[in-house]
Parts: structure tokens; C-alpha cells; sequence
DNA sequence: CATCGATGTTGAG
DNA sequence: TCAACCTCGATGG
């Protein structure tokens, strides 16, 4: 599920179960075999997110570019310790999900398997699974296999003592130098959880109020914009009642500025919760009853054929660059 | 059990 | 503009 807030999440827990060891490498799979060799046995430095991509930081000046694409995943077992915000985040919307329903991108569970992290103090032993389908594994407890068995396909497994991380199916996994990490990064749109917000908006919105490309291609540009995807795309646009054939040089000034600000907004909800909660603005009964089905999570995304939470109109979807775009006819006239 | 589709990007033509 | 990449849950027979 990796939009932009999923991959700062990944970032998080990199940053606080890897960071400062030693770390043990591996292709599995062996199609990182030599990357993976160059890795072995080196610390952590670092780990930074910038939109969909992750860097990972090691001693000697390198660093690992992962970029999950479509339908790339990291796996993390062990002890894993889980970030108080995100700790807190969970407690709050608690664990009521059944399987094929939206959970927040880490189940996060305590030793005595029980969903207990209601609690913002100290972390604890946890773990932490990106899927949920492999909720039954879990801590290296007697008996238990350390390290992890390896399932599946796995382009890289990262070990330390404690901790493991799984990468499935990446777009990119590929090392560099400080220089091309930097010429990597320098490509992208201003990302509001790195650049500066204000300095952020800026350049978005210089960018935007010169292109004659549509609004709605120009979210999805990651060189104009960092980590927003097909979903907050179709939200954001929605939750700013805006046609996304509007060439982006005939959108308000004013609208684009709100558009950065709600990604800002929608980018951080979805970091501290995991989920991409774009009715942030819903009671907590609505959003509980709007939960209850899968096609009432969004406003538009996903909707087509069904009526308009607004206004009841039909949601239409058509295809914007091989995309499928969800928006409302009516309210984003 | 086979097929489809997905919250994405690249590069060939 | 579109196939390829490469994984897996959902869907249908």
C-alpha cells in the first residue's frame, strides 16, 4: 500500500530497529546477491524517506535506494520496536478489523499477543507485520525459528540480532553514493514531511501555476509533487471540489495552495495512523458506519457507479495515463 | 486452480 | 502510448 505515508512509516521503523547495528544481508532470492554481499555485515547509519522512495544509510557512504512501486512490501519480524507516535495512533483507532477490511499498514501486537498499546510510555517489545495474513508469526520465542524462515520471494533480508525485514517485489533496490542518493532526491517534488512547508508550497505551487498538464496528472507527478498516488489523488481533488482536466496554470492560486495544505494534512493522518483516512473530517460514528463498508472509506476513490456522498450524482471513472481516476461530475464540476 | 487487478515507474517504440 | 516489471489477495469456474 505504498503511498507516500507508508513508505515514511517503513522509514520510521528502520530508523528505530535498525539504525546503529549491525545488520546481516541476503538475497534470498538472489536477484540483489551482490548488492546484498556489499551490505553484509555493515551498520546502519540512517534511514529517510522522500515521497515513495526510502534511503537506508550504512557505514563506508552507502546507501540502499528501495522503492516499493506498485505492489513491493517490506516484512518485519522479531522485536520489534514500534514508534510512540505510531504506538499511540494504533491504540487510539484500535484493532476491529476483519480480514479484507483496511487496518493500519503495521498490526502491532505486544508479547502476550494481545493489541495493548494504549500506552504512549516506553516502548515495548513488539512486533510488527506489514500484512496481516501472517499474524501467526511472530517473536523468536522457544521453539520458534530465528531467523525467520524465508517465504516466498525475498530480493533482500535484513537481520540484526533481533530484528528482521523482508523486501518482496521492488520497483528499485540498488545502492549509491552519497552523490547520486542527493541527485536522486534532488529530482522529486518537494515532500511536506522533509522540505520546509512553506518553502514546499512554494515550489509546488510555482510549478503548478506554469503547466498547462492537468491537475490530475500533475499530483501524480513526482517531480512536482512528492508520494501523493492514484488514492489521494482522486481525494484530494475531491476535498478541494476541483475538475481534474483543469490545466494546472488555470487552478486558483489560492486552490493549489490549499491543495499542498490538505496533502500536508492527509499526509501526516496517514503516517500517524497508517491508514489513509481522507474523511478526517467525518464524526467518529460516521467514520466508524463509513468503515463498516469497503466502498465508503473515501469520498470518490474506488466509488464508480455509486452516488456521491455529497450530492448523490453518479461517480464516474475514466482513465487518466493508463490510471484509473475516480471524481465526482457534479460537486467537481 | 486460473485469471485479474492494484495505493507505481521505466523505457521502448 | 503501452508493455514489462513481479507479487499476491480477490474473484470466478
Amino acid at each position: 500500500m505504498p503511498e507516500g505515508h507508508s513508505v515514511h512509516r517503513i522509514a520510521r521503523q528502520f530508523d528505530r530497529n535498525f539504525v546503529g547495528r549491525l545488520v546481516g544481508a541476503s538475497s534470498p532470492q538472489g536477484r540483489f546477491t551482490e548488492g546484498a554481499a556489499v551490505l553484509d555485515g555493515r551498520e546502519a547509519t540512517a534511514a529517510k524517506a522522500v515521497g515513495k522512495q526510502m534511503f537506508l544509510g550504512f557505514d563506508g557512504d552507502l546507501w540502499l535506494r528501495v522503492h516499493l512501486g506498485l505492489y513491493g512490501a517490506w516484512d518485519f519480524a522479531g522485536e520489534i520496536q514500534v514508534d510512540p507516535t505510531i504506538a499511540s495512533a494504533n491504540g487510539r483507532m484500535g484493532q476491529t478489523n476483519q480480514r479484507g477490511t483496511d487496518l493500519p499498514d503495521e498490526t502491532v501486537m505486544d508479547a502476550a499477543g494481545e493489541n495493548s498499546l494504549t500506552s504512549i510510555g516506553a516502548p515495548r517489545r513488539a512486533r510488527v507485520h506489514v500484512r496481516m495474513s501472517e499474524q501467526t508469526t511472530g517473536l523468536p520465542e522457544e521453539g520458534e525459528q530465528w531467523p525467520p524462515p524465508v517465504v516466498g520471494q525475498v530480493r533482500l533480508r535484513l537481520l540484526t540480532e533481533s530484528t528482521c525485514a523482508d523486501l518482496r517485489g521492488p520497483t528499485a533496490c540498488q545502492l549509491q553514493t552519497p552523490e547520486e542518493m542527493l541527485a536522486t532526491i534532488a529530482k522529486l517534488g518537494p515532500d511536506p514531511l522533509v522540505d520546509d512547508p512553506a518553502a514546499g508550497e512554494e515550489r509546488f505551487v510555482a510549478v503548478v501555476r506554469r503547466k498547462p498538464t492537468s491537475i490530475g496528472l500533475l499530483l501524480m507527478d513526482q517531480n512536482v509533487v512528492s508520494g501523493i498516488g492514484n488514492v489521494y489523488r482522486a481525494e484530494l481533488l475531491f476535498r478541494a471540489r476541483l475538475n481534474p482536466h483543469a490545466p494546472g496554470r488555470e487552478v486558483p492560486e489560492e486552490l493549489v495552495r490549499e491543495l499542498w495544505r490538505d496533502w500536508t494534512r492527509l499526509l501526516a493522518i496517514g503516517v500517524e495512523t497508517g491508514q489513509m483516512m481522507t474523511m478526517d473530517d467525518l464524526s467518529p460514528q460516521e467514520w466508524r458506519a463509513a468503515m463498516a463498508s469497503r466502498d465508503d472509506r473515501h469520498w470518490v476513490y474506488h466509488r464508480a457507479g455509486l452516488p456521491c456522498r455529497v450530492c448523490g450524482t453518479h461517480v464516474v471513472v475514466e482513465e487518466m495515463a493508463s490510471r484509473k481516476l475516480y471524481w465526482c461530475p457534479s460537486c467537481q464540476a
